[in-house]
RNA sequence: GCAGGGAUGGCGAAAUGGCAACCGCAGCUGGUUUAGAACCAGUAGUCUGAGAGUUCGAAUCUCUCUCCCUGUACCA
């Protein structure tokens, strides 16, 4: 192709001009700029906040922003005022890690990564609001996280009104009333005190009883300590007993931290969710992660002890089948009530508890174990002796850290009492215990418990808190398994809490004087005293009288105090950033009222559904603490949200040997089997050759395949050396004993080490490894051995999982846009499948795509050497049907967010237009609008080529018209039992009568009956014909 | 264990009670053209995971089973 024809667009589509073009007309015009101000109606479109990650996009991650902007554009075309911003959620652990590693500062790595993510996001086309970006980590917006901070401390939550309300509120009821008609959310241990107490109290001691209401406030709390990583962590942010990131063990540790109160609007957290349009599964998943369970609690006195255990039961009706109380082993009364006799045991057991990790715990559900205290606790009613035990099964962290246990209700419970030879008394009527534990409850009527015999589940559970009410030892109670959410991190790249300390007391800086920026330190480690990164700053203490950080040497604990060394948690910048959007820039504000009175929520969030527990629940619990300050219109934030699937990718695993088995026969790891051996010293010999033979060895998949299917599919395999000549050829030069087995364990492998073949224009990758690539890939595969086919090639396994940077399967979307261009991108994505499924990538078939689009370019450059060519002339009656039908069917597409069927009707559109040679303006212009939500930059070009000025994304969105779609006749399918035969072309307007004279009499119906006479004809005007019989 | 989702050509999928497989990829045949490619015309496949039920009619609704995916788990 000569050059000069490649400058005039308007002869073929060259997509890399066009697109480059539009996304600067785009910049240039800001065409996307949304007002605060607009006759038109609002609509808030919104994807989840980005981290800026160093590895960019890969095709997975534009498949939100690619449905959101379609929606975002169609909305435009509908006469909204659309809000579409993009910003990035820039504090976090990856780009500090990274730092620890180089010394480069957090900020100019995040600064470096956002540039990428902004090419990469330019280069598809989104009709973002840029105007308006935020960064979490720019100080002009964490003055804000910080702010909403204060805010919080400042409140406390009444549950009288059922809202959080101004600390100085609850200083005046302290003044008048001292706790008396106090009803707050609180710590468990408060104390009780008058008026005149609290006049008494020292500022000290006041502030001390303040921080047990504020809805954010400082405690000593278990919390998850990683080694590692130097941090806490939030219950969200462990994984199977490790680390979300890097996989590092966690321990549980006692610190000093920042909580939120979350747990004051578990109720209101759970409603919520009522109200709003989300998937099933997420509410599902935040209704189980806030845990709310209706029951009692019981107290149980303690026989020659003055404390009591107090438990949390959701079967206070099953309160006489109780049998003996577990507590947790952390409980703290277990050492007090311990007998003498049984205190080697229970320490014993707590000593050994408290080395399982988290980690074993979990997997190992199945071993009971547990210890008698010795100590006997009263049963409420019958006063009998209940002996006390103690066992990991109950958890110390959730309810009281104690249950009544009752065997014949609760599994749990029935298998302890088995396996410890406790009693198990039943008190179900007509129930079998003998086997299991009976935890229904529906069906359940009570027997051998005195006032509740004979009564079903419900109305003895009322009666049973009734009592206890009585007795004074319980009553009727509600339990969340949320818990409070620690708000400090141990890190250097977060935002700076606005605290500093005076007598150990935090003290809030004053609003004014944020935002506190974060110091310059020398290292991001923690000091070797111990203390967060902060502490290796020297510029980091506050001046009272000058309002302002000055030198760590300055500090004199009079008008000079030092700063919280913690710093905020990544969902801090991430809870109110979507209602920053509506006025990013307001210095004086977190937003003006006019901004949030007109935008007043979200309409549309789009994201991945990870965030389930994390930010969405984050966010929605600050959404309706500013709702209760007065400060945004709505409690929930966001109307209606998506969860985009995954985009899946197919990995590549080298087969690595990575134990042996030396009987050979047996699937046993190695380390177990050397005790059975007769002589370990050769055992051990044979094995550390093993080891140093084939310790860096990767075997051809292939050698395997056979063996995989046969073990289940499943990895490890279990090979045995002599079903592999090679190996065993390689174990007897070494004089080794080929009656052993390998065990083999997949590793992944980048898919770029793959070599590839040229398929048509694309590029396929093969399973076969490129071996000198692989070498140089990593240090440690310099001296790896690979052990080849026969053919001399080496397979590897092929898996498709979710494409990721870690797992080495990442597709990158610029290759794709420079040979494909963007709306090919942007149509391909939608058109894999429904947005909420997820699906494999296959670049193969982008070219459906784009040659889709190369087809709609040639509808209006019909002229001669593909010049532009649309008529003046009236389409035809086919074309008009074909328009208005696609109208029809994008339009309630587009509203069922059903992106992937309509890619498919505009190639029926343009197959159908195509064959129809159809040119018409009248056809062609509302074409172009409707194709343009999906691939606006040829749209921009087509409505521009037609002869328009400006952009093509605020045109109006084109009429459908039924009248086109009128037909006078219809052919139906006529049907014998149910199985069409063959079909018939009637008038439309016939009746039901007429069809049936008219089917009856045709001569092929003679034909398929053979004389029968029908039982019954079936007709549905304008639809079928069954004829049984 | 529990919760949610799913199973349709070789692959991604469409059809939500009425003609199964629109559309695209891959395949095949032919044409045209090329340095490579592109383009055009045509074409095959299989019977909706298994079994039962409701119905004139079921991929679609109901029940049972099998398998897969995702989330979650000693929560009293």
């Amino acid at each position: 192709m000569a050059n000069i024809e490649k400058k005039d667009i308007s002869m073929h589509y060259d997509f890399k001009e066009i697109e480059k073009n539009w996304q600067e007309f785009w910049a240039k015009n800001e065409t996307f700029k949304a007002e605060n101000k607009s006759d038109k109606p609002k609509y808030y479109v919104l994807d989840m906040f980005p981290y800026p990650s160093g590895a960019g996009l890969h095709v997975g991650h534009p498949l939100g922003y690619i449905a959101s902007d379609i929606y975002a554009r169609y909305k435009r075309h509908k006469g909204f005022n659309v809000l579409h911003p993009q910003g990035y959620d820039s504090f976090g652990l990856p780009a500090e890690q990274y730092a620890i590693q180089t010394g480069q500062h957090p900020a100019v790595t995040t600064a470096a990564n956002i540039k990428t993510y902004r090419r990469q996001l330019d280069q598809l086309g989104f009709s973002f609001d840029w105007s308006r970006e935020v960064r979490t980590s720019s100080p002009e917006y964490y003055k804000w996280t910080q702010w909403v901070f204060i805010q919080i401390f400042n409140s406390w939550y009444n549950k009288d009104t059922d809202k959080a309300e101004d600390v100085e509120r609850l200083i005046a009821k302290f003044s008048t009333d001292g706790t008396a008609n106090v009803n707050a959310v609180c710590d468990d241990d408060i104390e009780s005190f008058s008026a005149a107490d609290w006049k008494s109290f020292t500022d000290v001691k006041k502030q001390e009883i303040l921080l047990q209401y504020r809805l954010t406030y400082l405690a000593d709390t278990e919390v998850n300590w990683c080694p590692a990583l130097g941090t806490v962590l939030a219950n969200d942010e462990i994984v199977n007993g490790v680390s979300e990131r890097g996989g590092h063990p966690v321990i549980r540790k006692k610190m000093t931290q920042w909580s939120m109160r979350i747990s004051a609007y578990a109720q209101r957290l759970l409603d919520g969710l009522n109200t709003v349009d989300w998937p099933q599964p997420l509410k599902d998943s935040q209704t189980n992660w806030i845990g709310r369970s209706q029951g009692a609690s019981a107290v149980f006195n303690i026989n020659g002890h003055d404390e009591k255990i107090e438990v949390f039961t959701t079967r206070p009706d099953t309160i006489f089948g109780v049998s003996f109380m577990t507590l947790a082993p952390e409980h703290e009364l277990v050492a007090k009530i311990t007998t003498p006799e049984q205190k080697a045991e229970v320490e014993a057991y707590i000593e050994a508890t408290a080395k399982r990790s988290e980690r074993d715990r979990m997997a190992d559900v199945k071993t009971i174990s547990g210890a008698f205290t010795g100590a006997y606790a009263e049963h409420p009613f019958t006063k009998k002796p209940i002996p006390i035990w103690i066992g990991d099964y109950v958890l110390a962290g959730y309810g009281t850290g104690a249950v009544m246990s009752v065997p014949c209700g609760d599994q749990r419970d029935y298998d302890f009492a088995k396996h410890f030879k406790i009693d198990i008394p039943n008190i179900f009527e007509g129930v079998d215990i003998s086997e299991e534990a009976y935890s229904d409850k529906d069906q359940t009527i009570i027997a051998n418990s005195d006032f509740l015999n004979g009564l079903p589940y419900k109305k003895a559970m009322k009666l049973a808190i009734y009592e206890l009410e009585k007795l004074g030892q319980g009553e009727g109670k509600i339990n969340y398994r949320l818990r409070d959410a620690v708000f400090s991190r141990q890190r250097y790249w977060g935002e700076p809490f606005p605290v500093y300390y005076v007598e150990g007391m935090p003290q809030m800086i004053a609003p004014e004087h944020l935002p506190i920026k974060l110091p310059e330190v020398d290292k991001y480690l923690p000091t070797e005293t111990g203390e967060p990164p902060l502490g290796n700053a020297e510029v980091w203490a506050w001046d009272v009288n000058k309002s302002a950080v000055v030198s760590n040497e300055l500090i004199d604990n009079k008008t000079v105090f030092p700063l919280e060394l913690n710093t905020m948690p990544g969902w801090a910048g991430s809870s109110q950033y979507f209602n920053r959007y509506m006025d990013p820039h307001n210095a004086d504000e977190i937003f003006s009222k006019e901004a949030i009175d007109y935008w007043q929520d979200v309409d549309l969030y789009i994201g991945g559904s990870e965030h389930a527990t994390g930010h969405l629940l984050y966010s929605r619990f600050w959404q309706k603490f500013m709702f209760d300050k007065g400060l945004v219109p709505k409690d929930e934030f966001a109307k209606k949200l998506i969860n985009q699937g995954m985009i899946t990718g197919t990995s590549a695993f080298t087969c690595k040997i990575t134990d042996f088995i030396l009987t050979g026969s047996e699937t046993e790891a190695s380390d177990d089997l050397i005790l059975d051996l007769g002589d370990q010293e050769e055992a051990v010999l044979k094995l550390k050759k093993l080891q140093e033979n084939f310790g860096n060895t990767f075997i051809s998949f292939d050698y395997l395949e056979e063996t995989y299917e046969k073990q289940f599919r499943k990895f490890p395999i279990f090979v045995r050396a002599k079903e592999i000549p090679v190996l065993s050829s390689k174990l007897l030069t070494l004089d080794l004993s080929d009656d052993i087995s390998f065990v083999i364990n997949p590793i992944h492998v980048d898919i770029d080490l793959l070599s590839k073949i040229k398929e048509g224009s694309t590029i396929k990758y093969t399973d076969e490894l490129e071996s000198e690539m692989f070498y140089n890939w990593r240090a440690e595969n310099e001296d790896s051995i690979l052990i080849f086919n026969e053919d001399s090639k080496f397979k590897v396994y092929r898996e498709v999982e979710k494409m990721s940077k870690s797992k080495y399967n990442v597709v990158n979307p610029d290759a794709i846009c420079e040979e494909y261009g963007a709306d090919s991108l942007r149509l391909y994505e939608m058109f894999l499948g429904p947005l909420e499924q997820s699906k494999p990538w296959n670049t193969a078939g982008i070219t459906g795509a784009h040659g889709f689009l190369k087809k709609l370019w040639r509808l209006y450059h019909s002229g001669a050497e593909g010049a532009f060519a649309v008529s003046e002339d009236e389409p035809s009656k086919d074309s008009y049907k074909t328009l208005h039908k696609t109208i029809k069917k994008v339009e309630e597409d587009i509203e069922n967010f059903s992106f992937n069927t309509s890619v498919s009707t505009f190639m029926i559109a343009v197959n159908e237009l195509g064959s129809q040679k159809c040119n018409s303006r009248k056809v062609l212009e509302p074409l172009a609008i409707l194709v343009s939500p999906y691939a606006p930059h040829i749209a921009e070009e087509l409505w521009k080529q037609l002869g328009h000025e400006g952009s093509i994304s605020t045109v109006d969105f084109p009429k459908f018209e039924e009248k086109y779609l009128v037909e006078s006749s219809k052919e139906y399918p006529v049907s014998f039992n149910g199985k069409m035969r063959f079909k018939l072309e009637l008038p439309l307007d016939l009746s039901k009568d007429e069809i049936e004279a008219a089917v009856m009499a045709h001569e092929k119906t003679e034909k398929q009956l053979q004389g029968r006479t029908p039982k019954k004809v079936i007709v549905v005007p304008g639809k079928i014909i069954n004829i049984v019989g």
